[in-house]
DNA sequence: CTTATAAACGCCGATTATCT
DNA sequence: AGATAATCGGCGTTTATAAG
């Protein structure tokens, strides 16, 4: 039966001229195209080439099989180039678990899409149901969170740690504090992200265990918004650092630690299978040095 | 100098065995 | 049954060498 590796030899056959020749380019022996072009020869019962002539030339059967490879061949390699680069392939999503972390991933991905310009790099912000199943069902490649959990097919790459600090307006009442209680919420307003405060570090780690509420709760959709409020004294936020840093009044805003200071970690969740592929291990890379570099 | 042949090697896939 | 691991045999390649 004919095979593809022998429409391969007989177009560099008839390309190069001769069997050293087409051996040497296509990184095989002499003896394995003589064996080769031999057993083919057999197999059809026909002489495909005459020997001993300089450039070869075909017989009519020959030209039969070189026609066959010029028209074969590239569609093999245009079919495998649209299986390689397929969209499924080159889209690289990334999902996120918490609003501020748009203030350093947004330049981390335009970071990894300038390097990476072959991928189609897309970031999905929108709370979905389940992350991790989405994650695991290959529509996501990279989760952002700070929760961990430990699961076999799951990975967690950490990135950074950063703290939770309470921000207010330079001139709130709070501002005297070395450190703010949950208790000293009580009295004041409370600015966060639209979610379920059980989704919020703030709630679970600062309120929740000293049993406090906020005076109330008001919700802003997003970062930049949030903090404007904040300076305009309409409530206080807790935010990680590098949120509050991209703000462009740092005058008019304070910051105090929680407590005895929140302390937390950003971690890449990616599928088990992915550890170890370049584009998370360059992404990953990136996240890294550009938060160092603040 | 190019091509063919012989012997040996090593890879790959089929087959069988073992585990879940 | 399906998945994973171990075994084995065939076949193509290579190296070495002969022949045209």
């Amino acid at each position: 039966m004919l095979e593809l590796k022998h429409l391969r030899t007989i177009q560099g056959l008839a390309k190069f001229g001769s069997i050293a020749a087409c051996a040497e380019n296509l990184h095989i022996t002499q003896s394995a195209i003589s064996h080769q072009l031999k057993e083919l020869e057999v197999r059809i019962g026909a002489q495909l080439f005459y020997r001993k002539t300089k450039p070869i030339k075909f017989t009519s059967q020959g030209q039969v099989v070189i026609a066959l490879a010029d028209n074969v061949l590239p569609q093999i390699a245009a079919a495998e180039k649209q299986l390689t680069h397929s969209d499924l392939n080159s889209r690289f999503t990334l999902a996120i678990d918490c609003h501020s972390c748009f203030q350093w991933l947004l330049p981390t991905i335009k970071q990894f899409q300038n390097t990476f310009s072959c991928l189609d790099v897309d970031l999905e912000s929108g709370f979905h149901q389940h992350p991790l199943e989405r994650l695991l069902a290959g529509e996501i490649d990279v989760m952002i969170t700070s929760d961990v959990e430990s699961r076999g097919d799951l990975y967690f790459i950490p990135l950074f740690g950063y703290e939770l600090q309470l921000v207010m307006s330079n001139d709130h009442p709070l501002v005297s504090k070395k450190s703010i209680q949950a208790s000293d919420l009580a009295a004041h307003a409370l600015l966060t992200y639209p979610v379920d405060k059980r989704r919020m570090d703030v709630y679970n780690l600062f309120l929740k265990p000293s049993g406090c509420e906020p005076l109330k709760w008001k919700t802003v959709d997003n970062t930049s918004t949030l903090l404007q409020m904040v300076s305009g004294s309409f409530g206080v936020a807790a935010l990680p650092e590098w949120a509050v840093r991209t703000f462009e009044n740092q005058d008019l805003i304070a910051t105090r630690p929680l407590g005895d200071g929140i302390r937390r970690h950003l971690y890449a969740c990616v599928r088990v299978a992915d550890k170890e592929n370049d584009y998370i291990q360059a992404f990953v890379d990136m996240t890294r040095e550009m938060n160092a570099s603040h």
